[in-house]
Order: C-alpha cells, then structure tokens, then sequence
DNA sequence: TTGAATCATCGTAATATTGCAATGAACAAA
DNA sequence: TTTGTTCATTGCAATATTACGATGATTCAA
C-alpha cells in the first residue's frame, strides 16, 4: 500500500531502483546538468534557472544529497552545491550494468 | 499538487525523466532483469520469482509496456513478455548521455 | 544591533504510487 | 458446455511525492 516491498529484492535490485527514482523527476535532472554545466559551484541561482519556488528546489536538493549524489558547502550567506563525483561514479556503474545486460543477450521472442 | 511541471524543462529531461522513473522500483528492475535472463520468453512466472501478487505485477507490467519497454503477445492462455530492444537502447543510449556528462568536466569545488 | 540575503524546514494541499482482493475476460481441455 | 488456467481490470486503502507559502536559522554589512 504505497510501500514497495524492499525486503524481497536483492540490495542491488533495491540500489538501482533507489538511484534511478533520484533521477526520476525533470527538476532533479536539470539539477543535476546544470551542476556539471557551471564549473563554479553556483548554488542559489538553481532558482532562477530552473522555474520552480525556492522551498521546492530545496527539496529535490535535499533529496539528491540524502543520496549521496551532491554535497554541499556553506559559503557565506549561500550554499555551494555540486556533484560527489565519487558516488556519481558509483551511481554510473550500477546503472550501466544493469543498462548493458542486453549484449550478451540477443535472442528475441515476441 | 504532486504533479510534476514537466512544462518548464526540457523534451530530453522529462524523457530521461520518465525513463529513470521506470527503473525506480525494485520490482520493475526485478521484472526487466528476468525478462532478460529467460531466453524463452517465459511470463507468468514472474509472479512467482517475484514475491508478490498477480495484480501488482500485472500493474508494473503495465507501466513498463506503456513506456515502451517491453511488450507481450498473447499465447493461449498465458502472455508472452519481452524487452523492446530498440525501446530499450533509445532508453540506454539517452540514459547514457545523462550519466557520462562527468567526462568533460573534470573540476570540483566542494 | 539591525536589516537584508540566502537557504532550510514546517505545514498543508493535491496528486501519484504501491499493493492486494475481488472480479472479469479469454482461452483450452475435458 | 463446463471447468480450470491465466492474465487484466476495478476498487479500494495506505503511503509517497510534488509544490508552495510562511517561517526559522544563519550570515554578512551597515
């Protein structure tokens, strides 16, 4: 009822899906490019680029940190936000396999 | 509210997006991952692989094959699942894009 | 110290997702 | 035709997600 059922998956299983869930909504993917795109670590204007209220971008920005997947740093008044290469690198291998599972396979059915 | 504002980003970030959003069940990645490993094009028993009802896989059936990522054909009583590998590597292909975007930018400043 | 700026958190509303029992539809075998 | 099998759909309940205004907390500047 709402709760997926983690504990009948393997961790791996339940990784992906918790990694690819992070990557499930629009304003996290644009989040996510524009922290690669800005080589400085711009933080706040996140909320200018991206049309959504501050409270909101707020959100999806804790999310993405609770994951791993970003780290921020205070600076001053602001936050300078950008991406844990480490887990990112961590993140891009689990996905890629999982994504690459169809080479050795090629026979098709239907 | 609880809808996403797909209409303030882009094409390519709302499909990657929706794709990503696929994956973010343990129970889908569970689905995709049999579908691949039965060379046969073996069905119902995702029912008892996974541990879970008939009705709930049937759902997340149903999310997979209306993105396109699977399809079925009817076989007597049963229906035949499999990948839609064109499906399937448009989605690998634009999901690949997004997370080798690290490549270029080697800098980091938090 | 006061005020402005920046970001996090809280509270709330709307909607989506997950899961299952019950039921329906289609088909094959008896 | 009847019965059993397989899968889809419906109808619900529980929970999660998305979004935002309002409000705190922190910091810098005056």
């Amino acid at each position: 009822m709402g709760v997926a059922k983690t504990e009948i998956f393997t961790d791996q299983q339940n990784e992906i899906a918790l990694f690819a869930k992070a990557l499930g909504h629009p304003a996290r993917v644009s989040i996510l490019e524009h922290l690669f795109r800005i080589d400085s670590c711009v933080c706040g204007d996140l909320v200018n680029e991206i049309g959504l209220a501050q409270a909101t971008i707020s959100q999806h920005l804790k999310e993405l940190k609770n994951l791993g997947l970003i780290q921020g740093s205070v600076e001053g008044t602001s936050v300078c936000y950008c991406i844990n290469k480490e887990n990112w690198t961590k993140m891009k291998s689990l996905l890629s396999t999982f994504l690459d599972q169809d080479i050795q396979n090629t026979s098709s059915c239907c």
